[in-house]
DNA sequence: ATATAAAATGTGTTCGAGCACATTTATTAA
DNA sequence: TTAATAAATGTGCTCGAACACATTTTATAT
């Protein structure tokens, strides 16, 4: 398995590795004749590129914006920043510069105002968790008209030409939950889907895991399950914990609960004592979801792992500038399940 | 955040860049001042030299056997070759040679003899499945004596001074079946674990799991488990379908059942409708297992993720060969809870 | 036929690290 | 002091792709 360099095609062809040059990235100025015959040596060798030297001499220099929610306003963005961290470090002899910039997951004029800005940035790349369903439209085809390359992670959005998304299918994570309630209720049981302090408006991602979990007990036959969805729904974090408490007072026949987000901590504070009646379920390695998993209080988190999404995302965007790489379509990451024995192994 | 280079250092030292060369690598034949300049400012400046540029003229070719058991033989080998294939692609224009070299898995005078003919490839670096522990030992030691660079993966083995080795945790493993059944059956039930068609002799890694499984049961309180080990051993298949029947139907009162391997559907074949009084856990994503773990027969799959470890093993190897990165101690991947709904997420 | 433009092809430099070899400077022996 | 030797330092080439620029060949106009 010989490797290929252009000189051996230039040698091989009896031209010089100039036309070879021209040959492979179509600029003209060759004669039919050798066009033909490098062409078809080039379609022989299967010849690919020195990805080593042709980056050496690489003196451009890409930008890439990343626009996230701030991990201060919702700590599930805090592992998205190691992500980015960790791909900004693999390509930084590659002239990568990544600017992160960060907005108020619970303020869509904030939202607005950061795009904004980070449209005036004139970067060749963006990668963008679109939170906003709206807003994020809009500056998408404001990043198309730019000509910035723009990719999505953790939630896609509808209505979009393109499919340049990381993340997970959410219909599938639900169903996911409602497989592992049902496993351990077994038949006839009283469920909640609980969707904690969630702009519904924008959050089509919540339906999606909503959809998928109810689509999985319609499915079944010969159970009865009684499955109703609640929204608590606060900004002031003392007010939401009331609500939970006041929910969870009055609703002791729920057997089974889905949450729908990294919040079922709040609802998991208030339950306190393990009971292996019950069946508890939500997402997202956050510490203070871990020690609720560990004390037996919550018993699955579904890990949504935000790290490797904006990891990937940029992969894939720098890879694009880089080495040509197509940019790939929907690319869907595993579903982890986590119990208290396996949710050490995905800490780091 | 501005790129150095040899050049650039050797400007700011007011030498040349031979003796720049020099100090970073330690070839000697440089002042004691002009050392200590260069040296200062590599510090300072945290020299990283670049990664493209550093391997573009290596002309030297590293060469790697992978030794592993055959896949015709026992399936769950198949997805290594997938990742052994994928980590040589991705490393192809550095001049990496690998060959992969296959024993039965059930038949150590085989792995003997296939190792012998591996020492003798002359080899740069070796990834082993260890399979058998006193063979594999013996081989170590001779890679040891003959200065290949060795590396395990997917199960480790005792006795050994370095800690060179990529998979899973398989005592955290069983206590991950432990707590899945657990959780599925409530308080007390009749629980198996079942062995099937494994040389017990060298399978420590089956002990690993059980003790796993059964140290999970033993520090809970309260609750009233039976467990029960079994061990259904044989060559022919058909032999240990009989042999599988029989156990079924002599113990009709277990209604947990965790198999410490990847032949779970041996047994699954012979069980056939659901149960949801029942919870039947194994190993591997086969797609004979998947088909069981779709149709409800088999309740979870531990995923051990073989294409991976392979992968990362290798990778380590040539990483260390080409950038001289240190060869990572002991690196535990997560172990994935795969259930009906989420094996999708893990298949490509 | 010859000048001129256009097309085709070839040549040479660059990127950064690594290493062989050339050159300069310091040290020791005669 | 000078020659011989050792130590220290500098120079220049290589890897493969990319691209600017030089040169040659072909086509067109006068």
């Amino acid at each position: 398995m010989k490797k290929y360099t252009i000189k051996d095609i230039a040698e091989l062809a009896g031209v010089s590795k100039g036309t070879v040059d021209r040959v492979i990235h179509n600029r003209g100025k060759v004669s039919k004749h050798a066009f033909e015959k490098v062409n078809r040596l080039l379609k022989e060798i299967d010849y690919q590129p020195n990805p080593i030297a042709r980056n050496l001499k690489n003196n451009k220099v890409y930008s890439i914006c990343v626009l996230l929610p701030d991990p201060k306003k919702d700590k599930y963005w805090e592992s998205c920043v190691d992500g980015i961290e960790e791909a900004v470090q693999e390509f930084f002899h590659f002239g990568i510069t990544v600017k992160v910039m960060l907005f108020d997951p619970f303020d869509q004029k904030n939202f607005e105002k950061q795009s904004v800005t980070a449209l005036k940035l004139n970067v060749n790349g963006m990668l963008l968790a679109p939170l906003f369903q709206k807003e994020s439209l809009v500056f998408i085809k404001a990043c198309e008209k730019a000509d910035i390359t723009y990719f999505l992670f953790n939630n896609d959005i509808e209505k979009r030409e393109t499919q340049r998304f990381v993340g997970q299918n959410l219909y599938v994570s639900g169903r996911v939950g409602a497989r592992l309630i049902h496993k351990s209720l077994k038949n006839n049981a009283t469920v909640a889907i609980i969707h904690i302090d969630e702009v519904l408006k924008n959050a089509t991602h919540m339906q999606e895991k909503e959809k998928g979990f109810r689509d999985y007990f319609d499915e079944l036959k010969g159970v009865d399950f009684e499955i109703t969805t609640y929204k608590l729904k606060h900004r002031n974090s003392d007010n939401l914990k009331k609500t939970v408490k006041y929910f969870i007072d009055t609703h002791p026949e729920i057997s089974g609960a889905f949450i729908t987000n990294s919040k079922i901590h709040l609802l998991a504070a208030l339950l306190k004592e393990e009971n292996s009646k019950r069946c508890i379920v939500g997402y997202d390695l956050l510490p203070e979801n871990v020690k609720y998993l560990k004390s037996g209080v919550i018993d699955f988190l579904i890990h949504q792992n935000p790290k490797r999404q904006a990891y990937l995302g940029l992969v894939f965007l720098i890879e694009h500038f880089l080495f040509d790489k197509d940019i790939p379509n929907k690319r869907f990451l595993p579903i982890d399940i986590v119990n208290s024995e396996n949710a050490s192994t995905y800490l780091k």
